[in-house]
DNA sequence: GGAACTGACGTTTTT
DNA sequence: CGTCAGTTCC
C-alpha cells in the first residue's frame, strides 16, 4: 500500500472557506474557481490531480460526490477534455443521477452534453448497441430482466431433460450470474465448477444458454459487461477506439466493483498498443492474479472514489480486493484520503467507527468531526417486532409533533420482510410513508405484458416477449399451439414468431386458433409498419388498444385493476422523455425505476443496500437481532468474511444518520409466520458505551415497565460462536447428491466445440436478412416425396413453396403444412 | 383450451 | 404467508 498521508491526526488545521472564502482565495496561487472553493485541502488535491491513476478513499459522509463533480468541473474548465472525452461510472442509477444533477448545478445547463456519464451497465449496454454486430446481435437487441432469464433457463433444463425440481433454474441463474460477475465465459468457467449443476450439465447449460441469447438477441445483466470484455478483447482497434476517446475515467464506489467491471476498467483505462492477449484459448487472468500484465502499460488517467468500510455487495461478486489493491494494479498512484465527516454529529461517527473498528481486513480510516457531539446513538429493546413497530410510530409521531419533517426520517431495515410490519403500522397511524426499492414499476405484470408487445414490434426475434403475450389476451391460442409453434421454430432454427407466420398459412391448426393467429401477426406488421408514421407513445397507446389488452383490464373486476390501468397510461407517458421506441426499450430496463410520489412529505422505509449514498437527520434501524442482521445466511455462507460485510452495512445504516441513530432490538420475531425468538445482535455488544444510550421501548400499552427483558439482556450475549441452535433458516443444499453422469448425453441444443463458442454458424442479424433465410432456404423434400404427418397420416408432396408444402394425405385430403412437420418416408 | 383448486416450497441484499 | 406449478374439472 502505497503510504498513507501524514495528517494530523487531531483536528484539521482549520481550512475556513467560510467568511466569503477570500482568505482561501488569496492562499492560492491563482484565483480558484467557484467550484474549488469550500474544498478541503486533501478535497481539492483530489480534485486537482489530474494526471495518473487517483485512488480517493473517502469515507462515509466526507465529500464523495463533491470531489467526483468537482473534478470533472476541473477538467472541462482546465481544457483537458470535452465532455464526451469523459468516461464516469457509477454503481446504481441514483447515483448517476445524483452527479448529472450537482454537475448541472455547477456547471449551468452542459451537462446533456455528458454522454459517458452512468452506471456500469447502461454504458456497457451502450457501447454492446455500438458495436453489436461484432458480438453477434444487432443494435436493438433485448436486454432481459431476471424473469425472462429464469423462464429461458427453464425451456433449456426441459430441453436438457433436467429436473426442475431437483436442479432449479433460478440456482442454475445463480451460478452463471456469478461467472459473469467474475468474467468467465463458458468455455473459462472452471470444470470443476461447472459440474457441481445438473450432474455435470452446468457447464453445457451455461453455454447453450448464451446461443439462446444471441439467436433471440437479448442480453442479460451479466453480459452488458462480459460481452464487452469479449468485444474489447476480440477486437482490439475497437478497444483502441474508446482508450482514445476517454481522456479522463472516474468510478464511483470502487470498493463494490466486481471482478467483470474491474476487467473492463482495466481494459479501458490502459493506453499503448493492444492488450496482450493471447489469441484464443487465453483464460482471462483472475482479478487477484500474479503478474498482472498491466504493469508494462502506462495507466490512463483514473480516479477511483471508494470506501472499503462501505462494501457491501460481496454476495454479488464485488470484490472488496479490487480497491486493497489498487496501487498494485495503478503503479504509482496517487492514494488520498478524505477522513473529515460533514455529515455526522459526534457521537454518530464516534459508535460508527467504534463498529467498524472490529473488522480486520480493511485499510483504516480515522473518521473525525467538528460538528458538536450531538444526541447519543439509542439501543431500544421491545418484546417482539410488532412492538418495535408501534415504538417506532410513536416516536416518530413526536419527532414531527417537536418539527421534523418527514422527509428527514428514513427506517432502514436488514431484509425487505421487515417491511411489512411498518406499513401496517403506518396506515394505521395515518402516517405518510414512501417505500424506496420495493417492487419496480417495470416488474408488474401489465407493464411487462405491454413491454413485450413493444418488444416483439422492435426485435421480431424476441421470443420470450412473444410467448409472454401470444395469448394474453386471451385469443384461443393455448400451451398446444405454443408448443406447436416452439416445435416448428426450433427445428428451423427461426423465432417463433416467424414459426407463426409460416404456420398461419397451413392446415397445421385448428381454423379457430388459426385465424386469430393470423390476426395478431397481421396486427404486428401493421404495427411495425406504423412505426414510422406515428408517435412512439401514439404507437404504444394504439397497440395496447387493438391488441385488446386495454379492454382485457378494463372488464376485469378484481380490485387493483382500475390500478392496473393507471399505470399503463404511466407507461405511455414515461416513453414522453424518449426519442423513439428503440430508445425508450433501452432504458426501460436499465433506467427505471419508480420514484413515487417525490415531493410529499413523507418518511421512508428501505433496505439497507438501497440507502446507501443517503442521508437523513433521523434513521431508525429496527431489527438488530442476530440470525438477522448480522444475516444467518451471511455467516453460513460466507464465514468471517461475511460477518465482516454485515457488520460494514451496519456502519453504512448508522452513517446514514445527521443527528439521530435509533436502534432497535426485538425479543421474538415472526419470520414465516411462526414465531422465533432472537437473540440481540452481536453488533450491539461491540458499540462504545460512552456513546450510546440504552432505553426502553415506549411502545405503548403497558410494555416495557420494569422489565426483565430489553436493555440488560444484551449486555451479556456471548459473542462468536455460541448462537443457540439456529433454527430456522436452513440452506437448501440440494446438490449433493447425483449419481454417475453417463458421459455427455447429447441433446438437441449445440454444444460449442470451440473454446471461443463463435466457430458455429453465426446467428441470423437482422429481421430481413431472418425471413429471406427462412423463406429462401430449399426445402429439403421434392414433389412426389412420401411423407408421415402426426396429425394427418401418410401422403405426398404435390406442391413446394419454400417451406410450406402441399400434400394430398391419403385420409385426411390436401393440406398445406410446414415441412418441419413431416418426415419422409 | 381454460379456470379453479390444491399442495409444495422457499423467502437477503440489486444492476 | 405467498407465489407457483400441477392437477382436476368444466
Amino acid at each position: 500500500m502505497t503510504e498513507p498521508r501524514k495528517l494530523p491526526n487531531n483536528d484539521l488545521p482549520a481550512y475556513q472557506p467560510a467568511a466569503g472564502g477570500i482568505g482561501a482565495r488569496a492562499r492560492a496561487q491563482a484565483a480558484p474557481a467557484q467550484y474549488l472553493i469550500g474544498l478541503n485541502p486533501e478535497q481539492r488535491d483530489a480534485v486537482e490531480t489530474l494526471d495518473g491513476p487517483v485512488l480517493v478513499l473517502a469515507g462515509a459522509g466526507t465529500g464523495k460526490t463533491k470531489v467526483l463533480t468537482s473534478r470533472i468541473a476541473h477538467i472541462l474548465s482546465m481544457g483537458r477534455a470535452r465532455p464526451a472525452e469523459i468516461l464516469s461510472v457509477t454503481f446504481t442509477n441514483k447515483a448517476a443521477r445524483e452527479m448529472k444533477h450537482r454537475l448541472g448545478i455547477m456547471l449551468g445547463q452542459a451537462v446533456e452534453g455528458m454522454p459517458w456519464l452512468g452506471t456500469f451497465h447502461s454504458i456497457g449496454g451502450r457501447i454492446l448497441r455500438i458495436n453489436a454486430e461484432l458480438v453477434q446481435l444487432t443494435s436493438n437487441f433485448t436486454v432481459l430482466d431476471v424473469d425472462d432469464q429464469i423462464r429461458l433457463l427453464k425451456q433449456l433444463l426441459a430441453a436438457e431433460n433436467i429436473d426442475d425440481k431437483r436442479w432449479p433454474a433460478r440456482m442454475l441463474a445463480g451460478l452463471i450470474d456469478g461467472w459473469k460477475n467474475r468474467g468467465l465465459t463458458p468455455s473459462q468457467v472452471p470444470s470443476g465448477e461447472a459440474a457441481v449443476f445438473g450432474n455435470g450439465k452446468g457447464g453445457k447449460l451455461y453455454a447453450a444458454y448464451q446461443d439462446r441469447l444471441k439467436t433471440l438477441n437479448a442480453a442479460d445483466f451479466g453480459d452488458l459487461l462480459l460481452e464487452c470484455i469479449r468485444l474489447f478483447r476480440e477486437h482490439p482497434d475497437v478497444l483502441r477506439g474508446y482508450q482514445q476517446r476517454f481522456k479522463f475515467i472516474l468510478v464511483d464506489e470502487y470498493q463494490d466493483t466486481n471482478v467483470a467491471q474491474y476487467l473492463w476498467l482495466r481494459l479501458l483505462s490502459q493506453t499503448g498498443s493492444a492488450p496482450s492477449t493471447s489469441p484464443a484459448g487465453e483464460v482471462l487472468p483472475r482479478a487477484r492474479g500474479e503478474g498482472t500484465e498491466v504493469t508494462s502499460r502506462t495507466p490512463r488517467n483514473i480516479c477511483c472514489v471508494g470506501d472499503d468500510d462501505q462494501s457491501i455487495y460481496g454476495w454479488r461478486g464485488a470484490e472488496v480486493d479490487n480497491i486493497l489493491r489498487f496501487d498494485h494494479d495503478f503503479p504509482g498512484a496517487k492514494v488520498i484520503r478524505l477522513e473529515r465527516n460533514y455529515r455526522s454529529t459526534g457521537h454518530i461517527l464516534a459508535a460508527a467507527s467504534h463498529l467498524i473498528a472490529h473488522n480486520e481486513s480493511r485499510l483504516g480510516k480515522t473518521l473525525r468531526t467538528e460538528d458538536v457531539a450531538g444526541e447519543k446513538v439509542t439501543v431500544t429493546g421491545s418484546w417482539d417486532s410488532e412492538e418495535e413497530a408501534r415504538a417506532i410510530g410513536e416516536e416518530i409521531e413526536q419527532l414531527q409533533r417537536d418539527g421534523n419533517k418527514l422527509n428527514d426520517i428514513a427506517i432502514l431495515l436488514r431484509a425487505s420482510f421487515q417491511m411489512r410490519e411498518f406499513e401496517d403500522r403506518f396506515v394505521t397511524l395515518g402516517l405518510p410513508y414512501r417505500v424506496i426499492g420495493g417492487p419496480r414499476f417495470y416488474e408488474r405484470a401489465e407493464i411487462r405484458d405491454a413491454l413485450a408487445y413493444l418488444r416483439v414490434i422492435n426485435s421480431p426475434a424476441d421470443d420470450l416477449a412473444f410467448e409472454r403475450i401470444v395469448n394474453v389476451p386471451k385469443r384461443g391460442l393455448g400451451d398446444a399451439t405454443v408448443q406447436m409453434l416452439h416445435d416448428h421454430a426450433r427445428r428451423r432454427k427461426i423465432p417463433l414468431s416467424e414459426a407463426a407466420r409460416a404456420i398461419v398459412d397451413t392446415d397445421e391448426m385448428k381454423p379457430k386458433a388459426r385465424g386469430s393467429l393470423r390476426d395478431l401477426m397481421l396486427n404486428f406488421e401493421r404495427w411495425r409498419s406504423r412505426r414510422e408514421t406515428i408517435k412512439h407513445t401514439e404507437l404504444a397507446e394504439v397497440v395496447l388498444d387493438e391488441s385488446g389488452y386495454t379492454e382485457m383490464w378494463q372488464k376485469d373486476k378484481s380490485a387493483d385493476a382500475a390500478g392496473r390501468l393507471e399505470n399503463l397510461k404511466e407507461l405511455v407517458r414515461s416513453m414522453e422523455e424518449f426519442e423513439n421506441l428503440q430508445g425508450f426499450l433501452e432504458h426501460i430496463s436499465l433506467v427505471m425505476d419508480r420514484e413515487g410520489g417525490a415531493d410529499e412529505d413523507a418518511v421512508s422505509i428501505m433496505t439497507l443496500h438501497s440507502a446507501k449514498g443517503l442521508e437523513f437527520d433521523n434513521v431508525f434501524l429496527p431489527g438488530w437481532e442476530e440470525g438477522l442482521f448480522p444475516h444467518q445466511r451471511a455467516l453460513d455462507d460466507q464465514g468471517r468474511a461475511g460477518l465482516e460485510e454485515e457488520r460494514r452495512l451496519a456502519h453504512v445504516g448508522i452513517t446514514r444518520a445527521r443527528k439521530r441513530a435509533k436502534l432497535y432490538f426485538a425479543t421474538n420475531r415472526r419470520i414465516h409466520g411462526t414465531w422465533n425468538t432472537t437473540m440481540p445482535s452481536r453488533f450491539l455488544d461491540e458499540l462504545p458505551a460512552d456513546h450510546v444510550e440504552i432505553t426502553e421501548s415506549k411502545g405503548g400499552s403497558g410494555w416495557g415497565g420494569a422489565s426483565g427483558y430489553g436493555p440488560s439482556r444484551f449486555d451479556n450475549v456471548e459473542s462468536f460462536g455460541s448462537t443457540y441452535s439456529t433454527p430456522g433458516w436452513q440452506r437448501a443444499q440440494a446438490n449433493r447428491r447425483g449419481g454417475s453422469n453417463g458421459g455427455q448425453a447429447g441433446g438437441g441444443f449445440n454444444d460449442s466445440q470451440s473454446p471461443f463458442a463463435s466457430a458455429r454458424a453465426k446467428p441470423m442479424t437482422i429481421e430481413g436478412e431472418l425471413i429471406a433465410k427462412s423463406t429462401g432456404t430449399e426445402s429439403a423434400f421434392t414433389l412426389q416425396d412420401r411423407v408421415f404427418h402426426q396429425k394427418f397420416g401418410y401422403g405426398a408432396v404435390i406442391k413446394i413453396d419454400g417451406n410450406k408444402l402441399t400434400i394430398a394425405f391419403e385420409k385426411a385430403g390436401e393440406k398445406k403444412v410446414v415441412d418441419s412437420f413431416v418426415d419422409r418416408v
